[in-house]
RNA sequence: GGGCGAUUAGCUCAGCUGGAUAGAGCGUUAGCCUCCGGAGCUAAAGGCCGCGCGUUCGAAUCGCGCAUCGCCCA
């Protein structure tokens, strides 16, 4: 609806261009709808700020007058147009404008907000930890973010599938399976540090302790033997622990892909046969090199030293090659911030594999925090002290880490305060926005069932137009969330609401008891909050609750 | 030494494809429980949007430089 006003604006502007002799694409225009000066008056402005490309020169307030003789209110949704300072119109948008678009919204049931197929299928990769123990609470954020970010996309009409991209080959895995032959030997002693350079916690010991109860002669065997079975073992133990703590966090991947099948399938070796025939592979001091400074990295990269061993890059590089191959048009890859320096290095790959670099997208999450009655907890992976997914889950619950995981823009460091996400209380984001919910949900239970269609013109009031605006504006809130890559701003947005319906409940009465065309109005009113709060909470991942 | 990110109210942070008087929550202060869920609400106080220069009719937002913090690389 609000594109329908900027068609008409637009229109205008074209008059006016073709009026004095300009081309239309040499004029910009911006419209932006906010809240009337005077909140009394009942209605949203908007306000049209119109600049005029540089080399015409002309003052933006001679534009507005052109525009405003231009502009066509033949259907009446503009009830009031004033020119308002320099440059600027304020259009009031009439009553019925706002009451059509919440009827919309409630005819639009469920499916308000989801955006039309965009032919475009897209790759959530995310989480991606090395299966060499649980995870922490970083990766609870790039799993927030990640799944979040897919369920974005999803409605903003994408076709989304979310992978998860296992690290099983290499040099983690054989240190892994060594870490825990050691513990394995110093049993029944648990106590002393293993070596330095090898995998400490106690998740360790745990799972030399099981592999002993389940193989008791397994220190009689020689080591070359039990080694490669204990890797295995112990890779595929931790795997399982994290399938199990996404589930538990309500994040669920389509696909888990395997570092160790790029080799068996031979993907890596087509994909640098690939790049060879593309000239963008040399040889240098007996190594392979990639050539990506050729395409904005620093420095070229080492795909095969010169031991024949390929490197985490080139499988990373083939991997990414077959994501392309598996026809994904746009693939976005959730880092943890200390890998930024990779970025460079895998555009200039994505371009060699005959892409454009903005195909790849990479959203890069800074560190999280974990504060506890004011102070910081510590959090090292060495030495075992590390504070996993699993226990803030337990302790805070899902939905509160997960919404609190998404209340800050990723590329900013976050401090999860754990008293504070367990509170209930309006301190706590996702309970304000939960009871919004519930006391919708208390408020419709005790009406009877509506007689007809509500009259919504009847929602005269400014907190009513405040809180249809803001509903309204849902669809376009998940297009910009998805265009950018940024669920965070879903939590900004129900934050809003829930204020502004408390605002509003405090205020007026819904259920007016001399008034019951007016309270059927109110409740539909409350319905349509109460719906896209559910539907936004579901992007979140974050559950909405009917009572609490 | 190079790079990426951050810097907005006492605290934690939104806002950034340039628009009118920069927004929330916490905390502080003063109020509201015969009232549809008080897990709530009303209001007040609180800002050189890190600093400087530039682009523009207009900059928290864009560009350049500097400072501080975090991280990565050498």
């Amino acid at each position: 609806m609000k594109n329908m006003l900027e068609n008409k604006i637009s229109q205008a502007l074209s008059r006016v261009a073709a009026g004095a002799g300009l081309e239309t694409g040499e004029i910009r225009g911006l419209f932006v709808v906010e809240e009337p000066r005077d909140p009394a008056h009942g209605h949203l402005a908007t306000n049209a700020a119109l600049v005029l490309a540089k080399k015409f020169k002309m003052k933006p307030a001679e534009l507005a007058e052109l525009i405003m003789g231009e502009l066509d209110n033949s259907e009446g949704w503009i009830e009031n147009m004033a020119k308002a300072g320099p440059g600027f119109i304020n259009f009031s948008l009439s009553l019925a404008w706002w009451a059509k678009a919440l009827a919309d919204l409630l005819a639009a049931g469920d499916s308000f907000g989801q955006g039309a197929p965009k032919g475009l299928k897209v790759m959530v990769e995310f989480v991606s930890a090395n299966p060499t123990g649980p995870l922490h609470v970083g990766h609870g954020r790039g799993a927030a973010i990640g799944d979040a970010l897919a369920r974005v996309l999803t409605r903003a009409g994408y076709e989304v599938t979310r992978e998860y991209y296992i690290n099983d080959a290499g040099r983690q895995m054989r240190i892994l399976g060594e870490s825990v032959f050691k513990r394995l030997k110093s049993l029944p002693d648990e106590t002393g540090e293993l070596p330095e350079g090898y995998y400490q916690g106690d998740y360790i010991t745990s799972l030399a302790r099981e592999y002993l109860a389940r193989r008791p002669d397994v220190l009689s065997r020689p080591e070359e033997d039990i080694l490669p079975e204990l890797t295995v073992f112990a890779h595929q133990s931790i795997l399982e622990g994290i399938k199990e703590d996404l589930a538990a966090f309500r994040v669920g991947h389509e696909v888990w892909f395997s570092e160790t099948s790029l080799y068996q399938t031979g993907l890596v070796d087509q994909a640098l046969n690939f790049l060879r025939d593309k000239g963008h592979l040399f040889e240098e001091e007996g190594a392979l090199w990639f050539r990506a400074t050729a395409l904005g990295d620093e420095k070229d990269r080492v795909l095969i030293k010169s031991t024949g061993e390929k490197t985490y890059f080139a499988a990373d590089l083939a991997y990414h090659w077959n994501k392309f191959q598996r026809g994904f048009d746009l693939v976005i890859d959730i880092w943890g911030a200390d890998h930024h320096g990779y970025v460079p290095r895998m555009k200039a790959a994505v371009e060699a594999l005959g892409r454009s670099r903005d195909d790849l997208g990479v959203v890069l999450v800074q560190m999280v925090s974990l504060i506890r009655d004011g102070k910081p907890v510590a959090m090292t992976t060495r030495g075992g002290q590390f504070i996993t997914l699993r226990e803030v889950v337990a302790e805070v619950g899902a939905d509160a880490a997960r919404f609190n995981f998404l209340t800050r823009s990723p590329d900013t460091t976050l401090e999860f305060d754990l008293e504070l996400a367990k509170a209930k209380t309006r301190d706590n984001p996702v309970y304000y926005v939960q009871y919004v919910g519930a006391r919708i949900e208390s408020i419709l239970k005790n009406a009877a069932p509506p007689a007809g269609p509500p009259d919504l013109g009847l929602l005269t009031q400014p907190e009513e137009t405040s809180l249809i605006k803001h509903l309204a504006s849902f669809p376009e809130l998940i297009q910009a969330a998805a265009a950018r890559r940024e669920p965070h701003h879903l939590t900004t947005y129900l934050t809003s609401l829930a204020r502004l319906f408390h605002h509003y409940y405090g205020i007026h009465r819904i259920a007016v008891e001399d008034n019951p065309a007016l309270a059927e109005s109110r409740r539909a009113l409350a319905g349509a909050v109460r719906r896209v709060i559910r539907l936004g909470l579901d992007l979140l991942g974050v559950t909405s609750p009917d009572s609490m």
